[in-house]
Formats: structure tokens, sequence, C-alpha cells
DNA sequence: ATCGCGGTTGCGGATATCCACAATGTCCTT
DNA sequence: AAGGACATTGTGGATATCCGCAACCGCGAT
């Protein structure tokens, strides 16, 4: 799969070199950048499965570059890496919602150990994202009419109830509900509530 | 309510006193303990807000006292106070799940700011661990029969199905179905699913 | 042995849901 | 004006669900 590849950015280029090596040599596909700029630019970060990432670099930093990438949707886990870090760095970084934070010079096993645990939270990330986009699809397929009376549905009424709400026949209510059925992929109530219930984004 | 109270826990006697004075000055409840030992043998963590902790501590160390809190049902948040951390022990400490990370000396303003914001997410978390805990009592109460009824109850099989499945009559489906509404307090298969997924425990 | 709980079933009726077939009217686009 | 998307309604029948009333059975506890 292609969002298995690790990109790293460093303007080092005899760290980067180095990473990549490292990736490398034990069969991981590896993707290097010089600055935040050129990985922008590429305009490949969502075949990215994980990003390991300089904070001190020319240009845009390390931090500039993650709360970008947040601020336009990648959520990708991200491995920050510094030489010069202190504990009020890390933890700023780690509590924005960075996967790691590791310091120069470091343990290639280990590293390499982080970058996999980033990429398996990937995956898991990817999956449910995936899932939630497609119910966000089928959901933009609903007229509003038919929003208004799912809704109701979802709120456990009756159709009779909600012919009366909406000031309608049931039988208008039962073809709504049977097109929102339809377009939504489900078979019953029951499994719309799941669909729509498990899509809620996690609070926390 | 108590569980605004801050709980301190730290072996140096001025550190200690420092902390509880300047969370009492403004306002807050602060509890203070010497030892890991101390709070776990008081049993009163559940009236705990969010606990400031210092990792190095004769005896059990504030580590060791943040998993042995893990372990035992606890998910308060905690923020760790060092006078000498280092970022890998930062690191490992948020990985872990701790709310924040504070060297000492530490800024008191932000100190306070930062354990208010803690407050602030253990009342978000408690909320919504009553309502789980209240699910869970409420599952307890059914028998097998029903869990397993309730099971493709929300798989959205017909009673008919279900009923085959299990070898009984659609009458006895019926009946189990009913009490399954009835103890966990639901007025649909809809309003059934919507706890039930809910409930989930958050991934990521 | 008597009692309570849980699982089971039957009967019969009131409701509710699901659906195919058919149709009308509005609004908007081509 | 023709075509299409959407909301609406009707008829009528097949299914499915919901419930009160009544009852039987097995098992563990008193």
């Amino acid at each position: 799969m292609s969002t298995n590849q690790i990109f790293i950015v460093d303007d080092d280029d005899a760290i980067r070199d180095a990473l990549g090596w490292l990736f490398r040599s034990r069969g991981h596909v590896a993707r290097l950048w010089s600055s935040a700029e050129a990985l922008i630019a590429g305009g490949e970060i969502g075949r990215c499965g994980c990003l390991l990432l300089d904070i001190r670099m020319d240009g845009m930093s390390g931090l500039e570059l993650f709360e970008w990438l947040r601020e336009n949707g990648h959520d990708i886990p991200v491995i920050f890496l510094t030489g010069h870090g202190d504990v009020p760095m890390a933890v700023a970084a780690l509590k924005k919602g960075a996967f790691d934070f590791v310091e120069k010079p470091f343990n290639d096993n280990e590293l390499v150990d982080r970058a996999l645990a980033a990429l398996d939270i990937h995956h898991q990330r990817s999956s449910r994202q995936a899932a939630a986009r497609e119910v966000d699809e089928r959901l933009a397929q609903l007229t509003s009419r038919e929003l208004e009376v799912m809704e109701r549905v979802l709120a456990g009424q009756m159709n009779k109830v909600i012919a009366m709400d909406l000031g309608v026949t049931m039988r208008t209510v039962e073809v709504h509900r049977a097109r929102i059925f339809d377009k939504m992929g489900v078979r019953s109530a029951v499994e719309l509530a799941q669909l729509l219930t498990a899509r809620t984004p996690k609070p926390d």
C-alpha cells in the first residue's frame, strides 16, 4: 500500500540521507524532502503513512508544517526530530497531537520501531476515516426532506408521529424512509443508527 | 462538586506546601499527600479531579503510581512534576496518557492554567463515564439469553430470523425483546443501537 | 416440598411497517 | 415546451411488531 511510505523532512543533508538509508535498508519505502515547503509543493502528502519531521529548519519550521497539515485536514502521525529540543517543546508538540518526539542523535532501532508504530495507527485511522467519508458521501445524497425524516427516525419516532410532525401523510414518510435506507445503504433503522452514531467524531 | 479537588503528591515538604498555597489562594480545593502510598492508602482518589504528581519520590515513584491508577480504573488526568526530567521521560509519560508534564521550577500561573485545563477534561470524561457505567449496569441485568437476542436485534435481524436462529418461537423472542428494552431503559431498537454504539470504548 | 426466576409457548387482536402499482403537482433546467 | 428531480398521496395487501392474558417446565434456594 502506498500509504506505507515514510516521509522524511530534514534540511540537514547528512541526517536526511542517513534516515533514508536507515529505513530503506530495512525494506521500507522512504521519501526525502529537504524543506517543509518542498513537501507541501510536492502535493503528495496524501500518500504518506507517517512523517518524520525535523523541528528546526530554515524557512517553515517543523512545528509550522505540522500545524499546516492539521489545518488542511491531514492527520497523519508525525514524529518530530530535534537536536536541541527541551521538555516544554516536546510536551507542547505531543499535546498538539504529534505522535512522537525524538531527540537527535537517535537510536536507529528505536526510531524505526516508533515509525512503524506510527504507521500502525495511521492504518487504523485511515480505515476509520474512509468509512466516515463514505457515510458523509451518502448523507450528502439525501434531500433536505429526507434529512428531516431521518432525524426523526433516529429519534425513535414512529412513522405516524413523523407524519403528523411534518404535516404529511404516513405514506409519504414511508417513501422517504425507504429512500433513506436505500441511499444510506442500510436495511433497517438499527443499522442506520449504528452507522451514524459510530460516525460521531470522537471526543476526549 | 467534590471532583473539583486537586490532589497533590510530592515528598518535598516545601514544594508541596507551596503548591497547596498556590491553588488554595486562588480559591481551589487542594489536598496534599507526601507519598504515593499515602494517596493510595487514603482511598479517596475517586474524589480527585486532577492529580499533580511528582515523579521522583522515595518509595513508589510518580510513574509507578500513575500506572497503578490506570490499572485500577482511575483515568483522572495527571500532571507530572519533575525537577530533573528529560525529553524521553516526558514523551513516555504523555504517550502513556499523562495529561501534562511540567518541569520545576514552574511558573505559577501556567501551572494553575494547566491544572484547570485538566479539571476541564476530567469533567468531560466523568460525565461520559457515568453514562457508560449506567449502561454497563443495565447490561449486567440482562440474562444470557437476553444478551443473545439483543446481539441479533442489533445485527438488524427480524424476530422471525432470530427465532429460527435460536430454535425458539417468535413469541419467545418478542418477550425477550420487550424485557431487553425494559431493562435497558429504551423504547425502540434504534435507541438501543445508539446507546450501545456510543458506549464503544474510543479507539485512537 | 414449596417458591421464585428464567425460559418457553399459545392465542388473539391492535398497530406498525414494507411495498408494488399508479398518479399529481411544483420547480428548475434545457 | 419538454424533461427531470423532488415531494406528495392513494389503494390494498403482505409482513412484522407489540402486548395482555395464561400457562408449563426446570432449577436452585429456603
